[in-house]
DNA sequence: ATGAGGCTTGCCATGGTGGGAAGGTCAAGC
DNA sequence: GCTTGACCTTCCCACCATGGCAAGCCTCAT
C-alpha cells in the first residue's frame, strides 16, 4: 500500500492533525518498534516523512494501528491480520468471510488450549504423587525419565 | 558436560551397543537436527566419534534424549529442562525441587490457558453476533476497530 | 566399483518482539 | 547562539525451537 511521501517542515505537520511515532505509539499501544516493523513487512503503509525524515501518522493511521493491537491481543497472526485489514478496508466486504476468519481461529485456539490443558493435568497429576521431601523418589522424575510402569498420557 | 571423545571404527562400534544419529533419533522421536543443537547448546554432553566424524550415542544417551522429548511434549522450556536433568543426574537430589518447577510450569500453562480461553470466547462471542451473510455490517470488524459500542472483554 | 542412503557442517528462515549503537533533529532554557 | 535532553533515524543482533537446503564425505550392499 504505497503512499505518496509528503516533506511538510514539522510545525506544519502539527497543525494539520499529524503524529510522531512515538505519539502514534502511546495512542495505539504498539511501540514505535514494532510500528516500523509493520510498516517494513507491509501491514501498515509507507509512512509519510518530514523533512527531516521523520515518520509522521494521520488518525486513520492511528485507528490501523489500534486495529493492529486488538487483533494481536485476540492472538491473530500477522498473516491472519493481513486478511482482516483488507476486509476492514473494502467497505463492500462480506462480513461471512470475517467470521469464517474468525471462527477458524477460535477453532485452532480450542486445540491449542486442549493441548496445554493435557500437559497441565500430567504435571499436577504428577506432582500431587510427588512427595516433595527430601527423599529421592519422585513419579515426576520417574515418568520423563520412562521408568515409570504407569504413565499418564 | 564433556566426555572423552572415542573413536572406534563403526564396526567396533556396532560391536559395543552403540547407535548412530539416525538411529537414535528413531529411538528417541528426537530429529537428528535436534540432537544436534541439543549437543551445540550443551543440553547433550559432546557425542563419541566414530574415526570418520560419525556421533555415536550409547543407550544412556538414548535415555536422556527421550527425557528431553517427553518434556518437551510436557511443554517445559530448554532451560527448565536443563535444571530438570541436572535434578536427574543428581541421585541424591531432593524431589521438592523437581516439584516445584513441575507446579511452577502447571500454573504458567494454566495462565497460558486461560488468556486463550478468553481470547476463543471473545471471538466466539462475536462470531455468534455476526450475520456472516454479503451485509458488511459485522461485529468482529467493529470491535477490532473500537467502533463498536459493547466491547467484550 | 558404483549407487543409495546416511552422515557431516554451515547457512538461512520462520514469528514477533526487544535491545542497543551511532547518529541526526527538535525544543526549551540560559 | 549554544547546550542539553528527549526524540527520531537506520542497522544489526538476540531470543526459542525447529525445519530446510546444499555440498561434500562415508558405508554398505550389490
Amino acid at each position: 500500500m504505497p503512499r505518496p511521501t509528503l516533506r511538510p517542515e514539522a510545525a506544519d505537520a502539527r497543525a494539520q492533525g499529524l503524529h510522531t511515532i512515538g505519539e502514534a505509539a502511546l495512542a495505539s499501544a504498539v511501540t514505535a518498534k514494532m510500528i516500523r516493523h509493520y510498516e517494513s513487512i507491509g501491514l501498515m503503509p509507507t509512512a509519510g516523512r518530514t523533512f527531516a525524515g521523520y515518520r509522521l501518522y494521520a488518525e486513520s493511521d492511528l485507528h490501523r494501528l489500534r486495529f493492529i493491537k486488538r487483533a494481536r491481543t485476540l492472538g491473530f497472526s500477522i498473516k491472519e491480520i493481513e486478511q482482516l485489514l483488507s476486509l476492514w478496508d473494502d467497505r463492500q466486504r462480506a462480513s461471512s468471510e470475517v467470521k469464517q476468519l474468525a471462527l477458524q481461529h477460535a477453532r485452532a485456539l480450542e486445540q491449542k488450549i486442549r493441548e496445554m490443558e493435557s500437559m497441565r493435568a500430567t504435571l499436577t497429576d504428577l506432582a500431587r504423587r510427588c512427595h516433595g521431601d527430601n527423599h529421592p523418589e519422585c513419579p515426576i522424575l520417574e515418568d520423563l525419565a520412562g521408568t515409570s510402569r504407569k504413565a499418564t498420557n
